[in-house]
DNA sequence: AAATATATTAGGCAAGTGTATAATATAAGA
DNA sequence: TCTTATATTATACACTTGCCTAATATATTT
């Protein structure tokens, strides 16, 4: 189950097609609407990219009649929370405090993002 | 003036080496010690990811005898801040709450963390 | 000044990523 | 069933990234 590789761009991007359908299993048509088209690429692209997600584990396919279907295997949760837990070890020393200082003082942070915030941690106790 | 483009994983390795050093310029043997020997890179390798750094602009050098220096010129603090907005915006709708949510969820965040966070976020008022 | 040591430069290559064209399969219509 | 339309597959190609070997420049030692 090594799904928890970091993907990439396009490749994400196809995934979050797939993790934000409300049905499933999705089409190659489907995908070219909800991606392909707004990413400007051809058909065979898409499947390029989804085939190598298949590849990964992330998904399966199956043919029916001159189409094919795709299944999510890897769930987006999983997969998000893997990458922010990287990410945050790379760039913050894997600290929550220090990414939010970074940002508060580089005014990339408002105080009503404070306000929230604060309000979440609140909600936890 | 802005080459905040995202840098690859060795180049950006490279850049920590150079913002942690408490000097300026540093030589390549300096960056040997610091990064290049725990990568198990042979100086060509180093050399050749700096060459690169400067293409893009994140760093400039100059010869001295038959050594080079390297001066930076990409402030880590912008860098940071950039990869970081683009984190979020990528894979959780540019919101902290929605990050911390997930995270706390997903039993990533300790307690430990909670009250480091609320004692952040009220010293801020 | 030669010979030797050492750092840099030139150049290159394999794997990964973005993307496409041409070929092929399959369904639908005539 | 033959032709046409359409989706998929095969294949390929350019760039980027990680990394190196061989060639060259410069300093040091003899």
């Amino acid at each position: 189950m090594d799904n928890s590789r970091k993907l990439p761009e396009a490749e994400y991007d196809v995934m979050v097609a797939l993790w934000n359908s409300k049905v499933s299993p999705v089409n190659t048509a489907y995908l070219m609407e909800n991606v392909g088209k707004n990413k400007g690429w051809k058909a065979p692209t898409l499947i390029s990219f989804l085939t190598r997600l298949e590849d990964r584990g992330f998904i399966h396919s199956e043919k029916k009649g001159k189409e094919r279907y795709y299944y999510i295997d890897a769930i987006k949760d999983d997969y998000i929370k893997f990458v922010t837990n990287d990410f945050l070890d790379k760039y913050h020393g894997g600290s929550f405090v220090k990414m939010m200082d970074l940002l508060y003082d580089k005014h990339s942070l408002s105080s009503d993002e404070l306000d929230e915030m604060l309000n979440w941690l609140q909600a936890q106790y």
